[in-house]
Order: C-alpha cells, then sequence, then structure tokens
DNA sequence: TTGTTTTACGTTAACGTACACGTTATGCTA
DNA sequence: TAGCATAACGTGTACGTTAACGTAAAACAA
C-alpha cells in the first residue's frame, strides 16, 4: 500500500518502476533504446541528434554520435515510416502526349508503374503537363507545381531558359530535383536520366555502315520546326559523320534539313534531295519522325536503308513492315520508372544515384522489338 | 485524490480512461481498429480472422470478412513487419562463376542490388552455387537449400530432371519459386524471368543478312561439350535458320558441332570447316564462347563477320577490336535483379509478376556497350 | 532579488499489427 | 451436477521510431 501510496504523491515513479521492468525483461542491442540506454540520455535526445534537431548539449550530442558509430546504427526503416506517417508528394513535369508522337507514353508508364510501387511508402505523384510548342504552356505548369509544395520532383526540361528559371526557384526550397530525357547540366540536381545523344549517332553510323558497299551515299535527315534549339538533333549528327570519319570511311554524306513536319513539306524536301542525290543508299533520321520518311519511301517503293529513333507505333509498323530497318531507343519507360525511383531511394535513405545515369542505347529491329517493352 | 484511490481499487478503469481517451482523440478510417470498431469486436477476432486462426464464431468470421471486403482493407506491410518481426530469407541456386565464363557474375550482381535494397524489410538472401558440369554438386545445393527453409527460392534449373525433382519438393512445401534464365514450363512457379532463345536466333539471322552479300555463305558454331542436352542451343540455330527460309534468302548455311572447348580443338575444327567451305562469309556462335572463335580468326587474320552471345569480359575485348560484329544479350544483370524483386513484391502483396518475363534481346556493338551495364 | 527566456533534456502517445495470455461462456463427460 | 475441456473473445504489450509536449535548470535581464 505505501507503494501506491508512493505513485500517488510522485507519478513518475511508476513510470520509472515501468521502466525498470523494461529494462528487466529486455536486454537490447540495437536501436535509439539502446543507444538512449548507453549514454544514459532519453530517445528523445538520442532522436534529436539523429535528426540533427538543436536542443543537445555538444557533449551529449558528440556521446550519442560516438555510440551510433559504435554499434553501427542502422535505423528500422519500416518503424521509421509507420511512426512518421509523412505523404510524401512528387511532382512530375513531362510533356503531354500529343497526337504527333506518343513518346511520353512510354515514360509516364514508367513514372506510373514505380508510383504504384512506392505508393505502400506513403508517396503520392502529382502530374503536370506542358505542350511541346508552347513556352508559356511550360512556364504556367512549372507555377502551378510549385504551387503545390512538392516534396520531390522529376523534371524534363525542354525549353532551357524557361527549365533554368524554374531550377534556380527549385534548388531555392531546397527541393530534390531529377531531370530527364534531357539535361541541364550546369544546374544542380540529384541525377540525370536520360540518354547519351552522340554515342547513338555513332552507333547509327556503325549500322549503317555495315549495312552499305563502300561508294554507297548516305543522307542525314533532321526534321525540327525549331532545330537551332533542337541540340539534340545536333549531337546525334555529330556523332554519326565523327564515327565515319574516325573509321576512315569515305562514304559521302549529305545533311537535309526540314523545318516543317507536314508529310507533303518532307515529301517535297526527300524527293528533290533525292534528285539531286541519287546515289544515296541510306538515310539516318535524327529524331522520331522517321516513320514519315518511312512512309514516303514506301509510296515511293523506295528500298533505302533507313535508321531512326524511338519506339512508336508508327515507327514499329514501318519497322515490320521492313521499311524502317533499325530503330535506335533509349529505353523511355525505364527512365521515368528509374527517375521516380532515385527520388523515392534519395529520400528515403537508400542510397544517393549517381549525378548521371546514361541509359543503354538499343537497337530495335523486326525481331526483337516484340520483346522490348514488357 | 479520490481518483487515483479509484485506481487502486480497480487498476483496469485506468486503462479504460485511456481508452476513452483514445477514442475522442482519434477516429480511425482504416486497419483493424476499423474493422474491430464497426464489428463491435476486438481486434484480437480480427487479427484471428484475418489469419484464418480458429477461436472465432462463424457468425462473428462472416460479418468481420465482410467489412474487410467493405473497407478494402488492405493491411500496412511495414506494421506487420515491425510487429512480427520476422526475418524472411530467400534462398538463391545458380551456377558459381567459373574460370571458363563469367557469365554468372551478372545475374550475381543483379542479386546481390536488389538484396541491398530489400534487407530494410528484412529480407536477407542465402546463396547456393552448384558446377555447371556436375548434377551431383546441383543435387547436393538443391539438399542443403531447402535444409534451411527459405521462405523463397530463385533457381537457375540447368539440369532438367534434377531441377524438376528439386521443384516438386518445392511446390510440397508451397514456397513461392522464380526461374531464371532457363524455364520449365511444365513445373508450376511464380514465374519465368529470362530469354526467348528462338527469336533471338532470329535477330541473329537478321543482323547477319543484313551485313553480307546474297551469295555468301554462313557458318553456325555450336560448342559444347553436353550438346545433346544444351537446348539452348539447338532453339537459338532453329531461329536463325527459320528467319533466312521465311526470308527467302538463299544463303548456304552449314552448321559446325564442336564438342571440346580447348582453343586447339576448336581451332582444329574451325580451320578444317573453313577449308571445306572456303566461301563463308560469316559465323554465328550460339553461346558465349564467340570469344575462342575471334581469337582464332584474329590469330589467322580473317576478317569474317562474327556474331555470338554475351556480354563478357572476353567477348567485349573482342568486340572493342572489331573481331566480333555483334553480341546478342538479355540483361543478365536485370535478370537477376528482376527475380529477386518479384519475389519480394509477391511476398509483400505489391503485386503479382506475369507467368513468364522475356527479356529484351539486346545487341550490344563496339558503339554501345560502354552504356550497357550502369 | 525576481522575472523571463533559453537550453537541454525526459516523457509519452501515436503508427498498425501480432500474439501471448487472461477471462468468460459453453458444452460435454462421468 | 460437479468437473473439466475448449471455444470465443478481450486485453495488454511489444515492435522501433517520431515528434509533440512538458519541465527542470541555466542564463540573462530588470
Amino acid at each position: 500500500m505505501s507503494f501506491y501510496l508512493h505513485l500517488h504523491i510522485h507519478p513518475k515513479s511508476f513510470y520509472y518502476i515501468c521502466g525498470l521492468n523494461k529494462m528487466i525483461k529486455k536486454t537490447e542491442l540495437t536501436g535509439v533504446k539502446e543507444i538512449a540506454r548507453r549514454a544514459n540520455v532519453s530517445i528523445g535526445t538520442v532522436d534529436r541528434v539523429i535528426h540533427n534537431r538543436k536542443g543537445v548539449s555538444d557533449a551529449t550530442r558528440q556521446k550519442i554520435n560516438l555510440i551510433i558509430e559504435e554499434i553501427n546504427y542502422q535505423p528500422n526503416k519500416m518503424a521509421s515510416l509507420l511512426a512518421s506517417k509523412k505523404i510524401l508528394n512528387f511532382a512530375v513535369l513531362i510533356p503531354d502526349i500529343s497526337v504527333e508522337t506518343d513518346y511520353w507514353t512510354y515514360p509516364l508508364n514508367g513514372i506510373e508503374q514505380a508510383g504504384e510501387e512506392v505508393k505502400q511508402f506513403g508517396i503520392t505523384i502529382q502530374y503536370f503537363f506542358y505542350d511541346l510548342h508552347s513556352r508559356d504552356s511550360f512556364n504556367k505548369a512549372a507555377e502551378e507545381l510549385l504551387n503545390c509544395n512538392p516534396q520531390a520532383i522529376l523534371l524534363a526540361p525542354s525549353f532551357i531558359e524557361e527549365s533554368t528559371a524554374m531550377v534556380k526557384r527549385i534548388n531555392e526550397l531546397n527541393i530534390p530535383l531529377v531531370f530527364i530525357n534531357s539535361d541541364l547540366p550546369k544546374q544542380p540536381s540529384l541525377t540525370y536520366i536520360g540518354p547519351e545523344l552522340y554515342q547513338s549517332g555513332r552507333l547509327a553510323a556503325q549500322l549503317t555502315s555495315l549495312s552499305i558497299a563502300h561508294e554507297d551515299e548516305i543522307m542525314i535527315i533532321n526534321i525540327s520546326t525549331d532545330l537551332e534549339n533542337d541540340h539534340h538533333l545536333v549531337r546525334k549528327e555529330q556523332g554519326f559523320r565523327t564515327y565515319f570519319n574516325d573509321s576512315k570511311l569515305t562514304n559521302p554524306i549529305t545533311t537535309l534539313n526540314i523545318y516543317e513536319t507536314h508529310i507533303a513539306s518532307v515529301e517535297n524536301a526527300v524527293l528533290e534531295a533525292l534528285q539531286q542525290n541519287p546515289n544515296v543508299k541510306a538515310f539516318f533520321v535524327t529524331n522520331s519522325r522517321v516513320n514519315i520518311v518511312a512512309n514516303i519511301l514506301k509510296k515511293h517503293n523506295k528500298t533505302h536503308l533507313l535508321v531512326g529513333y524511338d519506339f512508336l507505333k508508327s515507327n514499329i509498323n514501318y519497322l515490320i513492315d521492313g521499311q524502317i530497318n533499325f530503330l535506335i531507343c533509349q529505353r523511355p519507360k525505364e527512365q521515368g520508372y528509374l527517375a521516380i525511383m532515385a527520388l523515392y531511394k534519395y529520400l528515403f535513405n537508400i542510397n544517393e544515384p549517381e549525378k548521371a545515369i546514361y541509359m543503354p542505347i538499343d537497337i530495335i529491329t523486326k525481331e526483337n522489338y516484340q520483346f522490348y517493352n514488357s
């Protein structure tokens, strides 16, 4: 009875006894409790040290840090997630899927798949899309995105200037950011995930060179309404030409720039170019619009070697058809998947990604396209 | 004071008050507690229903099951793991990495990487290796594996009979199982992750046909001490030949079977075959031993087209060298990674894999090998 | 001196599940 | 009908972490 009376006067002693009970029951070897026990402090203090929060004297902090190293403390992720029950909101800003090209469906699929997998960890993904032809739409979407206070951002920085401005603001807010598909090398980011363009041009060149004779002529076709700003195409062309130089191959190579994307315009340009260069035996189209060229060649019963880019439905059809020989592709779906996973792993301290993750450069042909996206 | 006195007499009432407090504080919408609240039972009973344990009346069981469906109850995996603090042990049974070929380092790397990522969820991986030349070693390793009572198994079933016997036992024990690299289609398993051999043979044929002239002869080389049992090689050859048939290509194709793997034996065989078939312009080696052929061709200053398999160091060297033109490869690292992840996702109810996951069939050349394994 | 702020730390209630154990209620046997 | 087994359910607590809250004591101000 005196025990219980004691309880009344100093309720705390009750807990002390509880504490004793627990200590008797258990001999912990890991975790914050063990750290606290060894340091003769409470787990609260340990927690403050672990999370670099203030309110701990330097001496205590040091002692605790020492113990943490000593026992090689690895926080229990499950307990941590359970306790913090924080909801992380990832924001994704990528081009919308236009009628013109369904390229971005693939990264989007990858993003969504990753989203499914990390959902259970309390991660939600919010999507923002912009029109690849409108800088305004990009700015508008970027603004909306930042208003949502995301904890992580995935960005496809198509417009360099506008993206740079946005990235500046993101970095001020200290939000982890990954680039996808194209890089802004000078802007700090967690990582870049996407293609290495120059090398893919070289690969296209190698494939071309293996399939044609020494004297055959080659034509590089760039199709873009905004060619000056499309450094993608330039890099690929550079890679292509350098390969031929490096390999001491003397095939004549001409470049055809087409600034309009309607079939009619491309058709005119290509036919005219072919008249002027009748010995051209192979075409290298530096982006996914290779299906337009395939269409034209088919219409005019031409059987040139045709190499282009990207696993799009319209391209695959011509691949099956035999009109396109090789498509070069850099795992668009995986890009999206890896980007989300990189953010997740970073925020959950699983690991930090490389500064740049270059996707493998895949060659798609009639005989392997079936297995490309499973 | 009277309150504390009350506590003495009926200690429970203290908890009751606590309970009340909690109920006031919270309005839960998910989880066992909510189910218990709706069903007017305790969480203990709900727990029993969820885990199909006895001790619940049919009426109560039905009511609870109904509520579980109603609110679409998804157990919180983290809480569950934390509470049960069970350690899941995955067992891996794959060939060891011989001096002859380092192929299995790649799947192993993938497995280890996945292992790192799931470690935090209390998953450990135990490795068992067998000698590809010894069925006994397989049986021994399989026995050891089963003695460890793993909760999931990853198996590379190289020896069909022995593997089948093992799989039978695994299925009796009801342990989730995935096959990697080769399949046992008739044996039930969670999934198969690996190559589609026939199609990769077709792809090799396509690459070959694009790079040679119509009249050039082709030689298929199978190198294996146990060719009869190596259905891998047979399937690839079938694919290769079928492509030429389907494409109405008339290039003569001969097959050279070599039953010894020493360089000397292969050299003799190849040189002799070349004398008999002087018009051979291209070789297709149906497995990773293509580097042996490359070695021989280089030694004798031959510049035939050479297509083979697998991203091995010795093969890559000849790829850089130019002696090998194409390597076909089916993401060995990813196979290992995906296999572990499939088991993890299955056991954690994230999702169930497809019955068979065929890896993309990649083409590796001098110009893209750098980015293949990042 | 007294009052106020700050520092440094302890305590405790969640988070959602699992399970050992205690308590009734019910049925069955001798 | 006493005695006992067992079915059916409730209770308490552990799991490891987080973070809000509380509170001494120290530092400082008046």
